[in-house]
RNA sequence: CCGCCCGUAGCUCAACCGGAUAGAGCACCGGCCUUCUAAGCCGGGGGUUACAGGUUCGAGUCCUGUCGGGCGGACCA
């Protein structure tokens, strides 16, 4: 007799192989395992009878059949049978099934995790402009590329983490200037505040940081700064030039000093987003400057390349990148009339520099409103030949912000808008994780905080954790009455294992792998969000329906075998999700 | 006008890269606490998967078109 495999579905595969090979030698069709939702149709079902039948010109029921006159005789295998239009389903033994009980207390933590798989996968994720809090959008963005990144990394994946900085363009100067004119009101000199400056209360906060740490050395007279400005007049004044007017006189009037504003408000903003991103559970290994692509010359390296071979054309001044060659629908600039680099350029030379840094798949998850730009950045990877396939882009759809029925708008400049930190504050990181996660990251969200708060206690990460908490509390109760270690339960007999819910909860766990497995392949946690609250419904039954601490001394072993195991597969999803699991609630 | 993402129960969403009778939560109705946490369980009603064609053993899933919604279409980022 065999030993007992472990792998119940791979075993089974193994013995569809031999089948394959004697009814159709040569064919090398892929075996497709999956469980049937209906439980009549046993533990596992395969097509490969139906998939057969296009190439072999036959019946599928009578190739099912053929199959199932091949299949070698397994000990773990009560019953293989044609059903429907030729399936061929399978019912396991129950030590079979319940043997990945000692599977997973065996592993712990490490249950689930795939194996070691080649390369280097880079996810980068957030890159909002440090030009303010992150906001309730950030925060799905976060949540989606944390948890997306901690199942590639389980999966088996060597994943890095990144965050690129945004320091380089317009906006930065934007805040910079904000702060300058705050500061200058708080020395009395009155420059009417733009509308389209930022508005944030963040922004007076830095100006009295400055001001504490250096006094009046960056004041301006309010009328020098205005004489270097076209005010603003007519209907339709043109406030954009206006406060790029307001960024020129600040760097003239404030000359090398212009760079100590700009850097603190640029350190501010980073380490309070830092700050927010850590807090909420969201850890980044690399943190990359845009401004040092263009130190190092990578800007104007990339451009040259791309010049050298012949993607570049000159028109109106400015440099454009022939994108429509490679499937955009049209050029676009990379250097301007001006001699700026745009920030096109920069991603080119970003891009660039994720690969040369030997990443083999990159992993670019971007607000949906950057859709139209997935065309250029591989346009551009195309004409420096470079790998395109292995550059993946996921869009998160927007996250709209609703008080009741009330639409929250949100704008970073005009100030207006609620913040991860106060939704993190109201909602708690676990629910606030769970809640983004709940949905596929393409589908638009609408978050009502209102519900949010209101329904905490509704929310179906609470359901899952409680699960949690209930197994620990059973094991403490037990280990209070003369139980002894828990550890000594993972050598427990299963024999006591036996009704239909026991059965059902382990099969459910030795489908965590090929859950995690494909969660990772189709880049959706949300995945993991959903199984996890199945499993906690077929434990919460499991709880109601039997007790764990009976009388019978072997039975007792089984089932608390059992729930430690539930207990354990939780913790290593919810783990993956960033959510905590609590001994108690 | 063009491009991308969508359209599934009253609401919010799933559905194993084409599989068997499309599933959950919320809401609604009815049950279960002197025993391990009732943040729980058990039961019930609720659907022409926007619409029309096509591909095949089989379509919510793939293709074409129509309708409806969101987002894009800068020498902004």
């Amino acid at each position: 007799m065999s030993a007992q495999p472990t792998d119940i579905k791979a075993h089974i595969a193994t013995l569809l192989r031999a089948a394959l090979a004697s009814v159709a030698p040569g064919e090398s069709a892929e075996i497709h395992l999956e469980r049937p939702r209906d439980a009549s149709h046993g533990d596992f079902a395969t097509n490969l009878a139906m998939q057969l039948a296009r190439t072999l010109k036959e019946n599928p029921r009578k190739i099912a059949e053929r199959l199932l006159h091949e299949l070698p005789k397994s000990p773990w295998i009560l019953k293989a049978e044609v059903a429907g239009a030729g399936f061929i389903n399978f019912t396991v033994a129950s030590a079979a099934k319940t043997a990945i009980v000692h599977a997973v207390l065996a592993k712990g933590d490490d249950y689930g995790r795939g194996e070691k798989k080649p390369g280097r996968t880079q996810v980068e994720f957030v890159s909002a402009n440090p030009t303010g809090p992150l906001h309730v959008g950030h925060g799905r963005g976060a949540a989606y590329g944390a948890s997306l990144a901690s199942l590639l990394a389980f999966a088996g994946h060597e994943v890095c983490r990144e965050y690129y900085v945004n320091d380089a363009g317009r906006q930065m100067d934007i805040l910079a200037v904000s702060t300058w004119l705050r500061y200058l009101e708080i020395f009395g000199e009155q420059v009417p505040f733009p509308p389209n400056a930022y508005q944030g209360d963040y922004v007076k906060d830095m100006a009295q940081q400055v001001k504490e740490a250096h006094g009046d050395r960056y004041v301006h007279p309010a009328e020098a700064v205005l004489a270097c400005v076209p005010p603003l007049v007519g209907e339709q004044p043109d406030i954009e030039a206006h406060l790029d007017g307001l960024i020129s006189a600040a760097k003239d009037l404030l000359g090398e000093e212009w760079h100590y504003i700009h850097q603190h408000a640029l350190s501010e903003q980073l380490a309070d987003c830092r700050e927010d991103l850590e807090e909420y559970g969201v850890h980044f290994d690399c943190w990359f400057s845009e401004r040092s692509l263009y130190d190092t010359g990578m800007v104007a390296k990339a451009v040259a390349e791309l010049e050298k071979r012949g993607h570049i054309y000159v028109q109106d001044g400015a440099k454009w990148f022939r994108s429509t060659q490679f499937g955009d629908e049209k050029d676009r600039v990379v250097q301007r009339e001006n001699g700026l680099y745009t920030y096109f350029a920069s991603d080119i030379a970003y891009h660039w520099n994720k690969f040369e840094r030997g990443f083999t798949r990159i992993v670019d998850i971007w607000g949906a409103d950057h859709h139209g730009y997935i065309a250029r950045v591989k346009g551009a990877l195309a004409a420096l030949e470079l790998d395109t396939a292995a550059l993946d882009v996921a869009l998160v759809q927007f996250v709209s912000l609703f008080r009741g029925t009330e639409k929250v708008s949100m704008s970073t400049r005009a100030g207006s808008y609620v913040t991860l930190r106060e939704l993190r504050q109201e909602v708690g990181n676990d629910a606030c994780r769970f809640f983004y996660l709940l949905r596929k990251q393409d589908q638009s969200l609408d978050f009502d905080l209102d519900l949010a708060k209101s329904q905490s206690n509704d929310n179906p990460v609470y359901y899952i954790q409680y699960a949690h908490a209930r197994v620990c509390s059973v094991i403490a109760q037990w280990r209070d009455n003369g139980g002894g270690d828990e550890r000594t339960l993972a050598s427990a007999d299963l024999g006591g294992l036996g009704s239909e819910r026991e059965l059902a909860l382990a099969a459910k766990l030795a489908a965590f792998p090929e859950t995690i497995e494909g969660a990772a392949r189709d880049y959706a946690p949300h995945a993991v969000a959903f199984w996890l609250r199945d499993l906690a419904a077929e434990f919460h039954a499991w709880y109601n329906a039997e007790r764990l601490l009976v009388d019978d001394a072997a039975q007792k072993q089984a089932r608390l075998a059992l729930a430690v195991a539930v207990r354990q597969v939780i913790r290593n999803g919810l783990r993956l999700l960033g959510v905590s699991a609590p001994d108690s609630m």
